[in-house]
DNA sequence: CGCCATGTTGATTTCTATCAAATTGAGTGG
DNA sequence: CCACTCAATTTGATAGAAATCAACATGGCG
């Protein structure tokens, strides 16, 4: 098992990820509070900082994990503080007063919660397996921004990627059929997997449940079980626990109308 | 081209809607490279700009009219112009290989096209009415983002509220019927012709055709049609020349989940 | 006046949602 | 170790909303 440093990591996020989570992201715990060894710092907001402005970073940063489940942020709530996921996975998530929901993605290690910078949070966060963050208090965040206009340009590039995938997501609600919307998603997060362990595999994990792939494809969870089955009896991939494996990946690519 | 009346009040969209343009801002041209004149400044991304900075924008500005249909930039350009639009109206448009396509959204006046700051677009922009816009060449607005921080914050609160928009729109392409996509889509217009002209009128100008709806919508033309005569026929709504006169706010602020 | 694009309306189909039930499987406690 | 429980997932039957297919109407414009 890997060693929890000092800070006491609750157990229960080591103990859980070495035994149920298939993806090494889940399990890998990065101390937050020391940037030399951070392991999503490359991929995250912390990548246009020089080592020198490490320090800085660090004195205004603190550790927080989450347990599965946990509600990291509310939409309802006002947004005192931003996070750097460094383990973990969450999903971003509107809540409509009838009960629907939209999921408005999954936020990865290296992805960061309050790139719009604004003083309110549009959406709720949720703790999808248990999670280390890396915490700033806003007011930090703001005068490190005021002060370096190249923390500002990164903020600004990775909003400016944000951007970008929700257009992306657009299409695919407004325009894809199901069986499409699936295989657009599993492509989608092999992608994202691949960046971020710089492998491209075969396996797919899916750490998110069958109803968070339903609210973020805009389907339902009957519709995403059937569609995923349909496609392991095709041969198309099988279903591994804990996520998928693409065994044709022509097949997806063909099915993706962007790739 | 139009010679700007200081002094002559523009009309209001209701007046508008009756006649043939439904909005004073398809109609009126604007001298982009004066700022003082422009008519969109508080509402675009010059708003942050202080009057001693209106010379610095002026000397990297067009002034440039487009037509009725005329491509402003295609997906598949490099990036090498931004544009401010400063009348008329334009569609942000993403094609599939097989010739669906997906809306991402409407270009008003005062609204700015390039605010990812990339080198590529990722879709195209056509004009729905005439259009004036003033043009920058990218690498000047790059050049001034650096020079200046607060106008690259301005972009970034921009996009932020871009990236916020694209949201809503997720939720109401993924979870919506028909019936309240179209009632969402009447009031986020309204809204955004009031923000424009200061006026909230029960006359909501539509410039764009039944099928940038639908493609905006994620719906067919036919289920655009068929909904909004319905919504005639049950007194909420008139049909009226480009556009329609929302007759029962009740009725589609219920109807609309978010507010 | 007639043409062509745009919009409307009707009939029918189809994809996905809904409703309902069975199955799996991880966690719990005897 | 195994029965039990509860949530998540899968599968089946049916319904329904919107798409599709097909005319038909409108209206701006040469």
């Amino acid at each position: 098992m890997l060693k929890v440093n000092e800070t006491k990591t609750p157990q229960t996020v080591a103990d859980h990820a070495q035994i149920v989570r298939p993806h090494p992201h889940c399990a890998h715990h990065i101390k937050g509070d020391d940037c030399r060894v951070c392991q999503v710092r490359p991929l995250g907001i912390c990548a246009v900082l020089e080592p020198d402005e490490w320090a800085t970073i660090e004195q205004i940063s603190q550790t927080v994990p989450f347990a599965e489940r946990d509600t990291l942020v509310s939409e309802t709530d006002d947004c005192t503080h931003f996070y750097s996921i460094t383990a973990g996975v969450a999903r971003l998530i509107r809540h409509l007063p009838d009960g629907r929901r939209q999921v408005m993605g999954f936020a990865l290690p290296g992805d960061f919660l309050g790139l719009s910078l604004g003083k309110a949070w549009s959406f709720s966060v949720e703790a999808i397996t248990p999670m280390t963050t890396c915490r700033f208090a806003r007011h930090a965040i703001v005068q490190l921004v005021d002060q370096k206009p190249h923390f500002l340009m990164r903020m600004h590039e990775m909003a400016s990627a944000e951007l970008n995938l929700a257009q992306d997501h657009m299409v695919l609600l407004g325009r894809l059929t199901a069986e499409e919307k699936i295989g657009t998603f599993l492509l989608e997060m092999r992608r994202r997997w691949a960046r971020i362990d710089g492998h491209t595999s075969q396996n797919v994990p899916l750490p998110m449940g069958r109803q968070d792939i339903a609210d973020y494809l805009g389907l339902t969870i009957e519709t995403v079980s059937r569609t995923i089955n349909q496609m392991q009896r095709a041969r198309h991939l099988v279903i591994v626990p804990d996520g998928i494996r693409l065994m044709d990946a022509a097949y997806f690519e063909h099915l993706s109308p962007s790739v």
